[in-house]
RNA sequence: GCGGCCAUAGCUCAGUUGGUUAGAGCACUAGAUUGUGAUUCUAGGGGUCGCGGGUUCGAUCCCCGUUGGCCGCCCCA
């Protein structure tokens, strides 16, 4: 039994675990190319106090931090939108707006471990920078149904709740809540999907008892599930501001709509996400049996970048989890088997016979092929028995018979038919073959 | 931070009402097989039975603790 193991939480990647991971981030990164977003990457260690700026002093309790040998107070980073945050502020009236960056990266959080969630975990994180306006929804939200549908899943299998805090803001205001209370409301709202009536408490015990017509309008917005739903509230409240927010409600799912992600989208004001700095859409992404966490999570937030030391810039943003996506994807059959097969794998008679196939094998490797071969002399049985294993296409023979005659045997391993090709000729033979 | 379940080979698991040297299948390595892949057969390596303590003549088994894992709660940027 060996006596070092990895810690708590963190996962090791043997190449079967590595293979379907390597799988999400090639697709995420495909699809967030053919978005025009460009990568970017950053330091896994940042400042605590970058991490305090954004979400304050409790944050460090679920942090890996510790003070470095020049006495800094550093912490891995557990999310990358300070850090993202932080390098557009400083070079924001430099870089062409919009601003449409993306980045797959790993980060850790100190938490218990469960399904779905551990210590280290990677995500997929878009965000816009520079437009203010519903456009940059449109866009940022098909990303995000675009990288879930690179991976072959599709409106049956996953869906984008989106809501708005603005909304809220508007509507709870004219029904004569203050500011903090508006954000104890949020609060509720956020557990009531959990937790029912029963999640009005939060409110309740911080500001008093809720008069029966504000408990009604809550619920009412809550059950709001399509734009005519809100399209009939709103007319009917006749308030300016929610009026004008219906408009961006329209334009973001009007948007959607002609990019043909309708089934893709519902429309749910449950969705608050508990962060006190996101200011306008907020959006999840869920499996439709709903029995796994949240598969992705994001919003509108327009102050943060003022809030860590940048300009006032208008961003939104989200972020997709690597294990929660995976267990999906496994669930549905939906990962690839194995990470690589060799094209190429070459039998070889005995010493003499393996010095002449190297000179091939590098040629073929040189222009691009994946080339496999035993390291030992073994018996020719037990040489096809691991060239099919490799998985590999074909074979080529070098045997004693073969050079003698000045020719390679290529043998293809699905028929189990064979031909003699002249030595010079083998290069050009497995091209032929394995474009065929 | 709180509760429930679990811990024997790389994996899946058996086992002993507490008793000599702890087993199977799969996987791996080698041989049967010195020029052709399946199946099959044979052999081999691999375990301080998670760790520590207690009870006992004797503990992988019973008890306590601890660590780790799974599930749920809290949290979830």
């Amino acid at each position: 039994m060996a006596s070092f193991k990895s810690l708590p939480g963190f996962r090791d990647f043997y190449p079967e675990d590595l293979a379907p991971r390597t799988h999400l981030f090639r697709q995420w990164r495909r699809s967030a190319h053919a978005y025009g977003f460009q990568e970017y990457d950053a330091p896994v260690l940042e400042s605590l106090d970058l991490y305090k700026a954004k979400s304050g002093d409790e944050i460090e309790n679920q942090l890996f931090s510790f003070t470095d040998k020049g006495g800094r107070e550093v912490a891995l980073r557990p999310e990358m939108t300070p850090t993202v945050c932080r390098m557009v502020g400083a070079k924001a009236n430099a870089l062409k707006r919009p601003i449409k960056w993306f980045s797959i990266a790993d980060f850790f959080r100190y938490e218990r471990m469960q399904k779905g969630r551990g210590r280290c975990f990677a995500q997929f994180n878009g965000d816009i920078f520079g437009e203010a306006g519903p456009e940059a929804e449109i866009e940022l939200i098909s990303l995000l149904i675009q990288c879930l549908r690179g991976l072959g899943l599709a409106a049956d299998d996953f869906y984008v709740r989106l809501s708005d805090r603005n909304l809220w803001f508007y509507y709870l205001e004219a029904l004569g809540l203050g500011e903090e209370q508006v954000r104890g409301m949020l609060g509720a709202i956020d557990k009531f999907e959990r937790l029912g009536e029963a999640a009005f408490e939060i409110y309740t015990k911080a500001h008093g008892e809720m008069p029966e017509t504000l408990k009604t309008a809550v619920l009412r917005m809550l059950a709001i599930k399509s734009l005519s739903d809100l399209e009939r509230l709103v007319t009917e409240l006749d308030n300016e501001q929610l009026t004008n927010r219906l408009a961006d409600w329209r334009q973001v799912l009007g948007g959607l709509d002609a990019m043909g992600l309708s089934d893709f989208v519902s429309v749910d004001l449950g969705v608050v996400r508990g962060l006190a700095y996101y200011t306008g859409f907020v959006f999840e992404a869920f499996d439709r049996k709903g029995d796994l966490r949240a598969l992705a999570g994001g919003g509108r937030y327009d102050d943060l970048v003022k809030k860590l030391g940048g300009p006032a810039l208008p961003a939104v943003g989200f972020a997709i989890g690597d294990m929660t996506m995976e267990l999906l994807l496994k669930e549905r059959g939906l990962l690839p088997e194995v990470a690589s097969k060799p094209d190429v794998y070459v039998v070889v008679g005995g010493g003499a016979e393996r010095l002449a196939a190297f000179g091939d094998i590098a040629a073929l490797r040189e222009v691009g092929y994946r080339v496999d071969y035993p390291m030992k002399d073994l018996g020719f049985g037990k040489q096809f028995k691991n060239a099919t294993e490799s998985g590999a296409r074909l074979a080529l023979i070098y045997g004693e018979d073969e050079l003698a005659k000045g020719v390679v045997k290529l043998r293809d391993l699905s028929q189990r038919e064979e031909v003699e090709v002249p030595r010079d000729q083998v290069a050009a033979a497995v091209r032929d073959f394995l474009s065929a």
